[in-house]
DNA sequence: ACAATAAATGAATGATCGTTTAATTTAGAC
DNA sequence: GTCTAAATTAAACGATCATTCATTTATTGT
């Protein structure tokens, strides 16, 4: 029996997420991303059901990727500014290696594909984070307010900031790292 | 002879915006839009060179109209932390009021639709914002930090916090709005 | 060496795509 | 009331779409 080529199917998801970023779901055929990938079209249907299925398969495969780069180094016993900190500090790190994954995930999550994404399934990584939050809260050292309006001004900031997209003009030195992440303790800090 | 009827212009915009939040720009073709702005495929080539054009002006009219309702009541001597405020206000207002036109946007600044734009245009209604905010840093009321910074922490968590799609569960009470406005403050101010 | 089996493919499918064209409708000018 | 010019349209264009199918290729166990 033949096996299937781990090489192709990594060649795969590299040229979705090679041409989706370039040129957008709509313009990105099947035809398109097997010639990107030098591998029939109909290839791409032995690995995957369907189109949607590939372009869903990607943006998990980059979700779940993010979620590991964001706790590299998690240590719940250290100070929680100095763990999120750590998690700042990653997120900077993923982003600025992975443009192209993190483009990708950006754009898949503001379209109508997002509704097929099994949410609770893909959040459940970052359980240890929450988990952590929910402690500084109980301890005082962070706002108790919901965990959605923290993440509004720790995570996404970071993930604002570290776009080139969208934060063009600003250059993303250890410095200018360090000062956000003052600006975001500042606003949870108790 | 006979002109243009501003109604009809108005249903495709107003189809336009449905059907992209609903399918999608992959499945929103010129022949469904037409559809459902009950008018002729050929019609919408009248009022716009293509479907890129029809796009991207829907794009940069909302873009403007967001503008125009952040800058509601925007009065420059008023003291720093209430005009933030009342921004901060406009804007959860606006995504309340018009939460498809704003994920529309959302959707097309995230695609490769988004690099058609001329972006110095559409944030040129923002510039008094710009000005009032290094006023801020000049007067020693606020971090002197980058705007893009500011803006991370000012601006995008409240169009986040607003988002039903990424905050599901957060409910947008008054006392919430509040409170994240207190976060949002708190990692601004000097 | 060969049979068995699944991976891989090129070509073909009908459907739908964005856009154009030629004909028709409609509203105002005279 | 008729003429005119633009708005509007239905129908048709070739191109491209996602997907399938019949066939070939590569690898394993014997």
């Amino acid at each position: 029996m033949r096996i299937k080529d781990e090489l192709k199917q990594d060649a795969i998801i590299q040229a979705t997420v090679k041409l989706v970023n370039e040129i957008g779901f709509v313009s990105s055929s099947v035809a398109k991303i097997a010639r990107e990938a030098n591998v029939s079209p109909a290839t791409i249907y032995i690995y995957y059901k369907n189109k949607e299925d590939l372009l869903v398969s990607t943006y998990v495969d980059i979700k779940q990727k993010l979620s590991e780069a964001l706790l590299k180094n998690f240590d719940e016993s250290k100070p929680f500014r100095d763990i999120l900190k750590t998690v700042w500090l990653n997120g900077f790190e993923y982003v600025a290696k992975n443009i192209k994954h993190y483009q990708y995930a950006e754009q898949f999550s503001n379209s109508p594909y997002s509704d097929l994404v099994d949410h609770v399934k893909v959040e459940k990584h970052f359980e240890p984070m929450l988990k952590v939050l929910q402690k500084g809260i109980d301890q005082k050292v962070i706002k108790n307010v919901p965990h959605e309006m923290l993440a509004a001004f720790i995570f996404y900031p970071m993930m604002i900031l570290s776009n080139p997209k969208l934060c063009k003009t600003l250059e993303l030195s250890n410095e200018n790292i360090e000062q956000a992440f003052t600006l975001a303790w500042d606003a949870i800090k108790f």
